[in-house]
DNA sequence: CGCCAGGGCCATA
DNA sequence: TATGGCCATGGC
């Protein structure tokens, strides 16, 4: 196997994981939520603040004072940024009524520059939200996925706009299937190929990785 | 103690 | 357009 390919290594991630479905979330706010608390930030973090919340709502989210917001929200760092990021992106939910299906019935080439004018949310956070809250075909790339090219190796360029190109390119467009892969490249790298702590022997794609502690 | 974690904004050149 | 400083907590 030469894991030459963005298809070849989701299928080998696929046959060790399976279909995971995925965003720790309830809701498709709590993803939106979630998709800005963890900029930056581990994710135990991030679950610190979402059960800080006693109503996570985007009404409440509006309604609620910036500063008691940015306490509610201080276990995920940058909590006065982040606080602010909250109110700008529930001002955009808005727009549609906080309802998800009204988002749905825009086109994906509408929602994304109209997300990326949101103070706060940058390529990452706009891709997430629309794929894990909206199901949107739009591929996620993160430091994880940057770091697996690097690894095996895809790709010369490690900007945002490259990476998901190639991806998108090589792949069916199709929202479920960009959900899992970068579900699996998350979970994998949480799992196998922490920075710090590689533990390369675990990992489903350890014979064809090049470079470790990238 | 220092490094790291599912980024993004802004000023500067 | 491409860096660098900044934002901040908690786990290890």
């Amino acid at each position: 196997m030469a894991y030459n390919t963005a298809l070849n290594i989701y299928e080998t991630l696929h046959t060790y994981y399976g279909n995971l479905d995925w965003w720790p979330a309830k809701t498709p706010y709590e993803v939106m939520v979630g998709a800005v608390l963890t900029q930056n930030t581990a994710w135990s973090n991030v679950e610190k603040a979402i059960i800080n919340f006693t109503d996570l709502s985007p009404q409440f989210v509006q309604d609620c004072d910036i500063a008691k917001l940015a306490e509610i929200i201080r276990p995920a760092g940058f909590f006065n940024q982040k606080a602010g990021y909250l109110k700008a992106v529930t001002a955009w939910f808005e727009n549609y009524n906080f309802d998800v299906p009204t988002v749905q019935r825009e086109s994906l080439e509408k929602l994304r520059p109209e997300l990326l004018s949101v103070k706060g949310i940058g390529k990452e956070t706009a891709d997430s939200i629309l794929l894990y809250a909206f199901g949107f075909p739009t591929f996620v790339v993160d430091a994880y996925t940057v770091r697996l090219c690097e690894r095996y190796p895809l790709e010369i360029s490690k900007s945002y706009d490259t990476v998901k190109a190639h991806f998108e390119d090589k792949l069916p467009r199709d929202a479920d299937l960009y959900n899992n892969y970068h579900a699996m490249i998350v979970i994998n790298a949480k799992e196998h190929c922490k920075k710090s702590k590689p533990l390369c022997g675990e990992c489903p794609l350890a014979d064809a990785c090049k470079k470790q502690n990238i």
